[in-house]
DNA sequence: CTCTAAGCGAGACGGTACGTCAGGTCTTGCT
DNA sequence: AGCAAGACCTGACGTACCGTCTCGCTTAGAG
């Protein structure tokens, strides 16, 4: 019957859209770019995405973003993965292209607060479940008490990270390390 | 020796602005709207403001924002103060136009990372000295460790905030009371 | 392959020229105001003409100028059959629309001379042959000198014409009747 | 009792526009331009002008123009006489300022005929006065029927060389000598 | 010899139009 | 059908001038 969608034509769309954010900024990216950057007519965008938005989103969706992809390493101290994790998402933030790519989702959740949140519980979903999870098994090992939330010190972490995204620039070490600190110590058994 | 500038114009733009941003969010916003809304001629505006995101910074600067205007009131108590700030700069969150101002913020920080930071620092500067300054309290009076680093602290307010902000709905009176609760912990004397 | 250019547009621009050359003069058309006027977008205009005088000469290609339709017709007469021309050609500079057009095409002339002199010429030469024709026709009949330069003697009508066009009012008859039997004398055989 | 009017700035003035109008052409003429380069204000260009095409007439009339400022020989050979000035306004064209200038005049009266009428009778009327003299007096010394009209023969000269000028180009000097010959065997004795 | 009514430069102001860019819809012909 | 190409209408962009309007300063005569 009908011809299937081309997927060449969907990678093509959406590496074009990774590309242009990194390279201008989301709000600099146009559809007509996005067109003649992937050799794709305005139509086959309108056809599949309903805005800019929704290409960034699929685009996030299917690359990487910093502090996502970071392979998580579990340790037996507790203090020093978070702060691992902490610094390695705070160390993106020196790249200009991961900047460029967290400035986008801070974009696009300001422009279109729908996709953005789903986009924000997308990422952040990930890290809030291993936090929680390494600090459960914490709780076994008795470094943290058992009736804290762990919910509340994940929320923490992935706020400092947001706000520290939001300010487009890494934290120092020993920020890391005082944050940290502090939020453990609130939980310490 | 020419005309000197017109406040009356000065004053309709950032209005227009004001009011827009209510409306219609920042990404609506356009300079010929603004120049329409405020009877004032495009030239004009050109004339003054380099850019869409200055005409916010000095809306925002000249207005009011959500969670900085609020009067911070003082007790004995150091948790129900700081429960007190997060919650009212929370619950405007529950207000639309406030989170218009919000989103505004975030999408011109995203957009223009210098003026942005100029902007975040400016709203955040007054909360984080007042928290600065009630923890400095709090050690004069025992409630808190003399060594705890205060602006680690204030820093993870603001970021709560923030991140409450971006996300577009306030924080539930539980979530508020656990989060000040896991920070105070932290420095608990 | 795309879509091809629509001829109803195309249509409707050179109509509003002639439309607003006859109602406002050429200096007062506004690409804005035909493109209005035509229900073009202006970005279809800008795509298919490079500047106003183009239109303008389109629109005159493809229309009529006075003195330039006008039906000549040949009698016997020399003398008349030119007095005929030269005042049928004058008595259009008493219709308002008329010295409209003429003062536009005068106008972008002065503007543009490239486009202005192939228009000229584009004008002139049907004329300028039927005079030439028409004379030595009475070469032959023994009317005219055979000597006579044919292309001087047009070239003095054309001037004439052309002279009165840029005035903006009709020769009288007498005029009329005086510059021909002027002319005529001097290649009488 | 005031302050009297400026020469220096109204000679400014009327040097910028001839500067302009040679330059850049009319149509490219601004008040602003004017007010700059002749280190003016606007509101003193409109103080004292109506228009631009006012500007450009004064400085037309307070200067010269070519074919005007021709001084003209009379001889005893009439046919010379008036070959020799038809030449020279003629060659006139063959200099990119006269060109500029004649276009000038050429746009002013498409754009304004009644400043335009003024201007062109203003600058044919010693012409065609010279022209009529030139052949009174040949009509005394028998070379021109006594009942010749000098009128319709001055016109014709001045609507050659007015012709010449739409066109932006000298005519050849066997074109000259064609057309004078022409008209004057037209009333030769 | 002061006063004052204009002239003057500068340039801000509300406008209109410029020529360009992109958005989103459509048509055409190929696959 | 899907797709590349690109014309179309729409509407905003940022710029250039328009003609009007203060400003603050000079610069005459009239008192």
């Amino acid at each position: 019957m009908p011809r299937p969608r081309s997927e060449r034509a969907r990678q093509a769309v959406l590496a074009a859209m990774r590309r242009a954010i990194s390279a201008e900024g989301y709000a600099a990216v146009t559809i007509e770019g996005l067109a003649a950057e992937a050799e794709v007519s305005k139509q086959t965008i309108y056809r599949w995405w309903p805005s800019k938005a929704a290409i960034l989103g699929e685009a996030l969706l299917e690359g990487s973003i910093p502090g996502g992809d970071v392979s998580l390493p579990v340790t037996d101290d507790l203090e020093a993965d978070l702060r691992a994790w902490l610094s390695a998402s705070s160390v993106g933030l020196g790249k200009p292209e991961s900047v460029a790519l967290a400035r986008a989702l801070i974009a696009v959740t300001a422009t279109d607060p729908e996709l953005g949140a789903a986009l924000n519980k997308r990422f952040a979903s990930p890290i809030v479940e291993w936090i929680v999870e390494r600090i459960s098994h914490a709780k076994d090992v008795g470094d943290v008490r058992t009736d804290a939330d762990a919910g509340v010190i994940a929320d923490q972490f992935v706020a400092t990270a947001s706000y520290a995204a939001l300010q487009g620039r890494p934290l120092s070490d020993e920020r890391v390390r005082a944050t940290v600190e502090l939020l453990l110590r609130g939980i310490a058994a």
